[in-house]
DNA sequence: TAGATTGTTAATCGATTAACAATC
DNA sequence: TAGATTGTTAATCGATTAACAATC
């Protein structure tokens, strides 16, 4: 495992065929990597793409890769490589990820409006379909496509809009507390972008967004 | 693995004593993850910590956090826990990064701004010591504490500030003539915060920063 | 002392890799 | 055909975990 891990539930390997059983945490992450690249690489044009190549991208060995996508099935085409197109909807499958989730965005500063413009999440299923904040001066203000609404109204847009996930670009200080509301009001995966450390119930899944983490690691490997 | 892997290096086991072997790529990430959760406990002005409160945070099983440290030495208190304080330096002096570190941020826009005024870099010793964009609008401008200059003053400004990683804030189609740029300058880290899938040499480290695959990933676990 | 938590062992499981036949 | 790349096997290595004595 490397930086950026999220949930440590119960392992199963997949079943070869269409079984149900929950993949293991590693082939998720993996899978989750390989669609990323793939979502690039269909933008750029590309219309078939190799282990190799998805292993010079995502450093996965691609003797792995290679396994990972043959448990689901034989996706390749010998001699030619994988076809960006039908493997990112089999990997989708897979992964159960094909609709489209609604974020709510919290923090209206330089981050959050980073964050509303870029179309990193949108690429992959994921709306913005609210951006809040506690200062009254920014609400109402258009960022993207919405506009930008006071705390008050969580509990409400979340039940109504159907959040599954909180982002929190807001100030270390301000996240507890808001973590705490997006539980109260059901929210089940926080993405934290602040630096606090959070606390909250066990079904409640936290993943803190760490640069540094990644860098000092990078750092290490240069360093020695 | 999981999202947000780096390099592949040779992998060797740390010796017990101060034996200057390469560290393993997962204890390296996970020391690097430690010392994240470690820094902020430290901020909230905790003294000490246990390995199970480091595994609720990290996610790591905390058995394998205690093994992972006491490969170094014996850094805790049986009934107490660890102190933070010396935790921090302990682990610093083993992933050898304790110094300063130079960066180059490009692009001034949201992110790059969100960037240079979060002390998320800072805290673990990398200091922003310039900003770059391509417009001439913004060259000039302060952001934080420095001002931003034209991207044609790079190679001076690299080798000058002994920069050792270069963060891409730019838009995707700008990442990679900039990353070519960096290359030719010598700079062996690039961060890339835009989509952009990298071509670079083998002894230059790419990370890609992409929050939509974590929130794939937590989703994943969250739909099954 | 009693409770808590480290340091360490031993056993298991999954990840990683090289190698290569199959085949496009 | 010749070259390239998949799918798969087999062997190895590291990660993970439970358990518990040591000890603060």
């Amino acid at each position: 495992m490397t930086p950026g891990d999220l949930v440590s539930p119960t392992d199963t390997e997949p079943g070869a065929n269409g079984s149900v059983e929950r993949l293991s945490l590693g082939v998720a992450a993996r899978l989750s990597r390989y669609l990323q690249v793939l979502t690039q690489a269909k933008k750029m044009g590309k219309e078939t793409i190799s282990s190799q190549e998805l292993s010079d991208y995502t450093h996965v060995n691609s003797t792995q890769i290679r396994r990972d996508l043959s448990g689901f099935g034989k996706f390749g085409k010998r001699g030619v490589g994988y076809n960006v197109d039908s493997l990112v909807s089999q990997i989708r499958k897979i992964l159960r990820t094909a609709g489209q989730h609604n974020i709510a965005l919290f923090g209206a500063g330089h981050l959050g409006k980073a964050i509303a413009s870029s179309d990193i999440f949108a690429d992959h299923g994921f709306r913005v379909v609210a951006i809040f904040d506690t200062d009254t001066r920014k609400v109402g203000q258009k960022i993207g496509t919405s506009a930008v609404r006071h705390n008050s109204e969580l509990t409400t847009v979340v039940e109504e809009e159907e959040i599954v996930v909180g982002v929190l670009a807001v100030p270390t200080a301000a996240a507890q507390p808001l973590a705490d509301d997006l539980v109260e009001a059901g929210v089940k995966i926080i993405f934290n972008y602040s630096e606090a450390l959070l606390d909250v119930p066990p079904e409640v899944t936290v993943h803190t967004s760490s640069p540094a983490v990644d860098l000092l690691y990078a750092l290490y490997f240069y360093l020695t």
